[in-house]
DNA sequence: TAATAAAATTGTAATCATTACAATTTTGTA
DNA sequence: TACAAAATTGTAATGATTACAATTTTATTA
């Protein structure tokens, strides 16, 4: 999928945020990147594009789009965060042969023993061998 | 909840683990702090057990339980892994507010677009505020 | 029981993702 | 153009976990 820079800016507008050259190819990257990245892959997807970024950076924007709720963050059983461009809730197959993170719907949780809980985040995470490492 | 050692010495032994003296207190800690402690939670548990206790060792332990099957890990928004000797399917509710992990039975969850994949873990994960931070 | 091998434990150093922070650069505005 | 605010950078610090070699404990054999 491709997205026009002014797709890019009117997103991080409509959420708060003004609209810096790294932010956009940042943005872009996840948007075109459907693969869960870490901070590192977005590095690494970026810095042919603008030479002169530093990991800091990097840091720098996920934590501003986190904070403005554009992203959310993976906790799988790797070293690394990963990120997710889909705020939705949806659930994570991680395959434990070829590292690959696939969404996946999820229609309905059933669960108990929460009466009186404020529920404000659902993570659902599977792990596993996927299809094409059979 | 008290377990006898002798009780400790058979549930490492059907798990195909000798039981040592380190790993008979850390396993009694985990079965009677039903907290998802971390490897430094525990650490301090048993150093007034063990004075000499080091914390590579509580490492070693968990590691080998982990590989034994006998505990599962607890990937949540903390930089710290959480340790759970309860390793049958169950939700973990993180409160936000006072940082404790709580559990929740998990009845069922209908998910699709998995058709060929080997499902071998599944982890349930809210975030929120819990009925004791309202 | 003493000798030996195997297993467990320890302490220290290394790793590595992420954050802290101060300096520099860029941007927006008067 | 001049100034202030915001963004970006580079380096150092942090902290959980692992690597590894040395030491201690336990089990096995003669
Ligand atoms: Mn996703
Ligand atoms: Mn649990
Ligand atoms: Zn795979
Ligand atoms: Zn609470």
């Amino acid at each position: 999928m491709e997205f026009t820079n002014e797709e890019l800016i009117n997103f991080l507008k409509k959420n708060d945020i003004r609209p810096s050259n790294i932010r956009l190819k940042v943005l872009k990257y996840l948007l075109e990147n459907r693969i869960h990245p870490s901070a590192e892959d977005i590095y690494n997807g970026v810095i042919d594009e603008i030479p002169t970024l530093s990991r800091t950076s990097v840091y720098n924007t996920i934590n501003l789009f986190k904070e403005k709720g554009i992203v959310s963050e993976l906790y799988l059983d790797d070293k690394e965060v990963r990120y997710d461009i889909n705020t939705k809730l949806h659930g994570h197959f991680k395959c434990e042969e070829c590292g690959r993170v696939y969404d996946f719907p999820v229609t309905s949780i059933l669960h108990s023993g929460l009466e009186g809980f404020v529920i404000k985040k659902k993570e659902i995470n599977y792990y596993g061998v996927c299809i094409n490492c059979q």
